[in-house]
DNA sequence: TAGTGGTCTAGACCACTCC
DNA sequence: GAGTGGTCTAGACCACTAA
């Protein structure tokens, strides 16, 4: 294995296994190793680093708890695609949920360029009046609405998404953030209310007004936790379980 | 220190790692020590299970990882109380939170001894029918009725709670646990939904039928998970937010 | 100064995967 | 059979706390 780019200056009063954690995941958000590859074994990052596979381990474990890397007995230790597909279907439950896991079908419903509102700029630590892009979208399964979503994103970092036809967005943004823009989204912090539908929202949705809707905010961030993404979605409460553990 | 009883059968197929945890953990749901109170040292508890150390900090490394322990260098690993009464104010934002955090004011409304309906049983893994304690429970901020709860509780486990006028029974359910009955809730599972309130729900929580409030249904777990309490709670939408990180 | 947890080593053997 | 991660050992030294 070619010796290690210590990109950042790493401040030697440090835990070694905080510094081999340091080394790896500035390796992995410079794509060094894409999502879904084999990061080298731990006996050659130990030789590498000059440290004992226990370290190496220790810091790996930290990585697999945040969910940056995954392990697999026998066969070696990936770099982790965060799945939100997989987590949209964890925190939502349908009335037919026999049938096989799907993703809804989205459709967008606007895209302009704008300024940040003020909740907005807060939320992805913006100027109030930055440029912003912005989508209206509404995701539905069998023809039946299903969520409708407010999204906001900082127009420097996404500009790449106005040159695509809004037609040919596909069902999940998060690829195209990756493909288009070269940047993943690592986590979210979701906050959950419920509000009476609006009358305007109602007709989108296909209920009736005054319905009780819930209301999910969401700020999405990368790996070193930048918020990327500022989300609004709106569903029908009849159709919406979130689960959660406290501890 | 005396031989740790090894209350449940331990698998011997399961790492040794794991078997250290499950003895800490039932030692701790049984009350060898109090909450806020150290456990033995490392040394101690690896000689007493005969296995290294560092397997005996693996084990302690889980239970630190879920909340029931805590360590403090230099002076001992200790049996974490959880706070609920913060999280209460984690997870709900009322409209004036701007004066100091209070606890709700709790009225029992009421107290019977029942049987287990069978969503109630399967959450709490006993059978359809057995004997069970059950509390209907409002609580108020300045008068205004915020929540309401439906509880319920093992009858075996938990009539001690008979023996107590509802009239003293304070704002907070988990310490008369604690005190009476000798159980600890050390961690919860909640699901969240929302509904149009029913008109006996409305009525108990000043609400107009068909406003949107929250349901949660949460399962309080002892140390050892096993399940102690159902309870599901209603109260308005408008005055409810959650929070939540995705990774 | 004695005792605690925090870090670290340099191995060992096992279970699993893939060829 | 070769290579991977999973478990485990029996120590070591360090940083911190409290008496």
């Amino acid at each position: 294995m070619s010796p290690l780019p210590t990109s950042t200056k790493l401040d030697h009063r440090l835990p070694r296994y905080h510094r081999v954690r340091e080394a790896l995941s500035a390796e992995i958000a410079a794509w060094r190793w894409k999502p879904e590859e084999a990061i080298p074994s731990e006996t050659e990052i130990a030789e590498a680093h000059r440290v004992s596979i226990g370290t190496v381990r220790k810091a790996i474990d930290s990585l697999v708890a945040d969910g940056v890397l995954e392990r697999f007995q026998g066969k070696g230790t990936f770099v982790r695609r965060p799945d939100f597909q997989s987590s949209f279907f964890r925190f939502f439950r349908f009335a037919n949920v026999d049938g096989p896991v799907r993703v809804p079908v989205s459709r967008i419903l606007k895209r302009e360029v704008t300024t940040m509102s003020a909740a907005v700029a807060a939320a992805l630590k913006l100027e109030v009046g930055a440029a912003a892009l912005r989508f209206s979208r509404l995701r539905l399964i069998d023809e039946r609405p299903l969520v409708l979503e407010d999204i906001w994103l900082p127009y420097e970092r996404f500009k790449a998404l106005l040159a695509i036809d809004t037609r040919e967005f596909g069902d999940l943004l998060y690829p195209l953030y990756e493909q288009y823009c070269g940047v993943m989204v690592a986590s979210a912090q979701e906050t959950l209310s419920a509000e009476a539908v609006s009358a305007k929202n109602a007709r989108l949705l296909a209920l009736v007004a005054g319905e009780p809707v819930i209301v999910i905010e969401r700020v999405a961030l990368s790996a070193d936790r930048q918020p990327l993404e500022w989300r609004q979605s709106r569903g029908p409460a009849s159709e919406f379980r979130y689960q959660v553990e406290i501890r």
